[in-house]
DNA sequence: TAGTGGTCTAGACCACTAT
DNA sequence: TAGTGGTCTAGACCACTAA
């Protein structure tokens, strides 16, 4: 028996998105059901599953039980961002990576975070203030608040030692969270802990994270000037 | 035959993590193999690697063909941030949205731009501003670069009508390309533009896109102070 | 109620890579 | 070279939903 390689599910991928993009299968339109083209193209309906996931995932089909499915009108397109330990980011851009603890104290946190993480506005939290280098040039500051209802064990540490974005990664997993990007100008304070001046437009990283139900912490990362993220589409 | 309910991929996935987090497989650690656990859980061998690439995919494990699957120890994070066609963002906020055409021509890009997309930097490309509005207050403002060799029809296209980040979607959809976030100060042209002060923090968003080897566009957005981009992990 | 996508199975072979 | 993940198949049943 003459028995062809079989067709990978990448290649359907590839030839799907050659049809959306040459016009082949028009915007809003319907495309073949995965029956069809698994005669079409000789394989296996799971083949061809698995490539139209792909690119229903990737916001260029959409697919629905019994209507079939669509080629998406306008495809919203989905950059992954990777939100590595701050350590490592450092150190994978070559650099020598150090912290400083400049707060470390229980106490009431500001009404907003608290409703933000659903708990008790006068009760207490571990307040963390911190600066990182890159080369010992600042790289930015960090101002945390860690739910000790949560993660207990974190009154117990020094967070001079280990920084508290390192710690909670390896001891306190969340499971899901929020992410806030936006650009703020320097206070004061912060200008001078980022050897830079008042009003410099910083880069802000804001990150509500949960256990499940139970928020574990709520972080403010200030870049300093000239930090940009990368991502690709 | 009793035959209940097969198990299903995500309830693998969802003990798989439990584990990962409950530290019954300690980070760096070597995970059972797939047909191992396919015994376990008394299902085949492809649901267990549905369940398996899933947790893969997120970062939380590591696998390689003979060397096994280990759990990560530094898990990176991925957040997925979601590129929609402008007028959509701002509609999706329920404003009106609107935009004005303030430059059109055709000019030789700056020399950082035409070596980014890797084109002859003494060609000519289709240079547009635009200003984007939401319920009439400005919303941000688009500094694009167009390659008149990968989309000649943008030459004739009335940009004043459908603005050029839509129809490119529309007419010009890429494959891939990078993107860049980051801060910046507004000078004094962006500032009157987007009502606000010279120096005030802007989220600009710098986007380069491609099809297949051919550059599309070039584009720098720069959001009116306030704005945040969210996402979730 | 019927059509379409979502998933599971049992088995097979392939591809990569640690040893 | 052998062990492990990656993928394909042919078939089956389920889940959702448009009509």
């Amino acid at each position: 028996m003459n028995t062809p390689t079989a067709i990978s599910w990448q290649a359907i991928h590839a030839e799907i998105m050659r049809r959306i993009s040459d016009r082949e299968w028009k915007p809003g339109g319907t495309v073949p059901h995965e029956a069809e083209l698994a005669q079409e193209f000789g394989c296996a309906r799971a083949t061809v599953n698995r490539a139209m996931r792909k690119a229903a995932e990737d916001g260029f089909l959409e697919r629905r039980r019994k209507a079939g499915t669509r080629v998406a009108l306008h495809p919203v397109r989905k950059a992954r961002l990777e939100i590595p330990v701050i350590r490592l980011e450092v150190e994978g851009a070559g650099k020598d990576w150090r912290h400083e603890l400049h707060e470390r104290k229980l106490s009431t946190p500001p009404r907003r975070i608290a409703n933000r993480l659903g708990i008790d506005p006068d009760g207490r939290m571990l307040h963390l203030r911190s600066l990182h280098f890159a080369d010992s040039r600042p790289f930015l500051y960090e101002d945390r608040w860690i739910n000790p209802a949560t993660v207990p064990q974190a009154l117990d540490t020094d967070f001079s030692l280990v920084s508290a974005n390192e710690w909670l990664v390896l001891n306190a997993p969340f499971s899901h969270g929020d992410i806030s990007l936006s650009a703020a100008p320097a206070d004061k304070k912060e200008a001078g802990l980022l050897a830079t001046h008042p009003g410099a437009a910083l880069f802000v990283v804001k990150r509500i994270t949960w256990k499940g139900a139970h928020p574990v912490t709520h972080v403010r990362l200030a870049y300093a000037p000239g930090y940009a993220m990368h991502s690709v589409i």
